[in-house]
DNA sequence: ACCTGAACACCGTTCAAGT
DNA sequence: ACCTGAACACCGTTCAAGT
């Protein structure tokens, strides 16, 4: 039967997941879905559109939040649980910060982020401020992290204490943010 | 006479100026220059290693840092200065990001922004996660705005207040850094 | 030393025409 | 409604051969 669009984004993520950004092509897709390029455009207006898509899925399927009570922590911990989502499938940050750029309403899961930053205390210019500098700080290290990688060439595999060096560096970044920012109830 | 490497770079960097990251293309830049696709490669080695030399050149030509005494000001005024410089260059975000992470050291005008923090008194891990948040912030902000500024459309003129607004959200960001950091000389 | 010509294996997108 | 076939205008990179 016919193709859908929902097929077509998971075939998306999947090339995406499995060989990279670089080959998640139209052409390509429509050859893994058994079909002629031309096909894929009845069911998406545009590469763009679909990476628009792609992004919102990744961010859903992938991001799972550990429930934290004391709101500095949680902030952490799910600043924390998005880069090491996003760390797992190549080149998610571009795709993220794309679609974060074209339509930063439709891809959240981060909307968890901002609520956490308001059950700190954070409200209006301080909390969008707080709230970018998050965003910026993730999809910053991610992309660092994996441009780095795929420069350092296909199997140099992250081994040991590489990838924990990095991910106390980002946490540590963290920590800034939160000492620096001004929650609007607190003393 | 022949084509020299410096007349590649700066060929690319006038292309990507004038007409963005997607027409930067090798082919384009041989018809820009006159000569075959192939001709490139003798100067250069991919479009990578051309990509890292015209972010280079980018930051050096065209970032002026004002110079300021306090410490925490200089901070504050370089990144606005950086910010501001790569927001002029279409998809200079990307370009410098890449960079960034391939050849981390080679890059940097940022060693200036590394300078200034090490004078508020910041050394080590702090130092280190201090800089990258502050590339991040600075590198994300100009990125989103950039993608928003192509995904609205080629003529949309970024008017009044809207660019200001994004400045003003910037440089709450920057002093959230501020706040959070902790100098080790500090009382 | 430096470049051309030509090839290889690709792209995104459109659209008449088919079923 | 959904897809094929074919075209249009492109890519990055390589490499024998020319000068």
């Amino acid at each position: 039967m016919a193709l859908s669009r929902d097929q077509v984004v998971d075939a998306a993520l999947d090339v995406l997941c499995r060989y990279g950004l670089a080959d998640l092509s139209m052409r390509r897709l429509a050859r893994e879905l058994g079909v002629q390029p031309g096909a894929l455009y009845w069911h998406v207006a545009s590469k763009q559109e679909l990476l628009v898509e792609v992004a919102d899925r990744l961010l859903r399927q992938r991001v799972v939040t550990a429930a934290v009570a004391e709101p500095a922590a949680a902030v952490r911990a799910a600043a924390v649980a998005i880069r090491g989502a996003l760390l797992q499938v190549p080149d998610a940050a571009d795709v993220v910060a794309f679609a974060y750029a074209v339509d930063p309403e439709s891809v959240w899961s981060l909307r968890d982020l901002s609520q956490l930053l308001r059950r700190l205390g954070l409200a209006g210019a301080d909390h969008d401020a707080a709230m970018q500098l998050l965003v910026h700080h993730v999809l910053g290290s991610v992309t660092i992290e994996q441009d780095r990688r795929q420069a350092a060439g296909p199997e140099v595999a992250p081994a040991e204490g590489d990838g924990r060096a990095a991910r106390e560096a980002f946490e540590l970044g963290v920590d800034v943010i939160l000492r620096g920012v001004r929650p609007a109830a607190a003393p």
